[in-house]
DNA sequence: AACCTGAGTTAGAGCTTCTAACTAACACAA
DNA sequence: TTGTGTTAGTTAGAAGCTCTAACTCAGGTT
């Protein structure tokens, strides 16, 4: 175990300060508004300073951007883990709590990973890493509800798709595809709420996401539950 | 008819050469790469000039999202004129076919519209009309499905948000329910594919977002097609 | 103590949005 | 045609940005 000089500890710590200062701005308001002079005269430092830890502002958004990934992943597979021993609809709802719960806690974090994109930011392979780790973890109770083949083109695609990846995974066209899908739903609510789409409708945007998860959660049991 | 005057059309088109400028920007490099010096330098003219024309750069996008949300609504009530004899179902198709056709063709305006807000904006009333507008194409086919009610206390809230801002709607709970879910589930699929959050799965999205209408339609028909 | 490395600053280039003051062009009325 | 008012367009400049280069200072190592 190697242990951390002053030196590098100290700059492991202004590194995490500077990127706490950017999310405050980002929270403030939006990505653009990001600026490394502001961060500079919150941390008491100047705005040049900073190119000593990041070699940009781009770098600074991207990792901050792959920070999202990896505690969004995180956040769902520890729902998963602890929703472990229940049934898999039970999981699924876990699992789908635990990404609304995560966006609707920084909002601004979310857009970052699912919103319009911001130019200069380049996915690393460990980003994509995390985005399927996140994905992953609703495979499994998805899988133990045995979905139904609802369409073969689409399936095959998807099967194939993984398997030029990883050609030793175990999960079927059918499994896949109500993954993707319950992602796209998610997002579809989640985004739309919070980029404030539904202020204005009167209803409760909690109601829609779970009925959504039970739309997702009977299609994947095979029947539409009554 | 009042006829316009020489300076008022030179006005009117060097607004819409400066809007359409803009929108090139946004589509190049996002929202915030707009600026007003660089729209000014294309445009033969200093960016200060500008200023006569829009009150600021918050003016200017603020117009581009509003032309966006009319020019999206436009766009959907034409396909679903076109296909005002059809089956209801064809109808839906028709619909959320130019939905994500519309997207796709200027993703850069999508994303104005739907994705990261941009800060400054408002959104004008004759907005949140034009919105209104596009989401009311889908209520007549989905009502003509005949959907079930599947979430009482959601479609409640549904009928209930409709009629503080207009009394005599005639949608029920089941057919809001619907009709949102419907844009919650399209924009989930597009927003996801014009942010390239799908080109590393080797997949059709396409294929997808007919799984997903295909999947809308069965549940307003109040059957799962087999 | 001497030397090296890394942290931090300042100055400045080149860009932005926006305002104020000015000039020029256009439109209209007498 | 002339005079007046309005609008279009420019320039200068304030205040902000990202980023680089050159410099100084502080901390760490020998």
């Amino acid at each position: 175990m190697e242990m951390a000089t002053r030196r590098e500890r100290l700059r492991a710590q202004t590194r995490e300060e500077a990127k706490a200062a950017a999310l405050r701005q980002i929270a403030a308001a939006g990505p653009q508004s990001l600026s490394l002079n502001a961060i500079g005269k919150e941390l008491g430092m100047s705005g040049p300073a900073l190119y000593r830890y990041f070699a940009g502002r781009d770098e600074l958004l991207t990792e901050l951007i792959s920070d999202g990934y990896h505690d969004l992943a995180d956040a769902v597979e520890a729902a998963g883990e602890a929703a472990a021993g229940a049934a898999p609809a039970d999981r699924i709802r876990a699992l789908t709590r635990a990404y609304r719960e995560w966006a609707l806690a920084q909002p601004h974090r979310y857009l970052l990973l699912f919103g319009t994109p911001v130019p200069g930011y380049e996915a690393p392979a460990h980003t994509t890493r995390a985005a399927t780790r996140t994905l992953s973890a609703f495979l499994g109770p998805i899988a133990a509800l045995g979905p139904d083949s609802r369409a073969a083109a689409l399936e095959g695609q998807f099967e194939a798709g993984l398997a030029d990846r990883d050609p030793d995974h175990p999960w079927s066209g059918p499994v896949l595809r109500l993954g993707v899908t319950g992602w796209t739903r998610m997002h579809g609510v989640v985004s739309l709420e919070v980029e404030g789409h539904f202020t204005q409708m009167g209803f409760d945007p909690g109601l829609l996401f779970e009925a959504e998860v039970e739309s997702l959660i009977a299609e994947a049991a095979g029947s539409e539950a009554g």
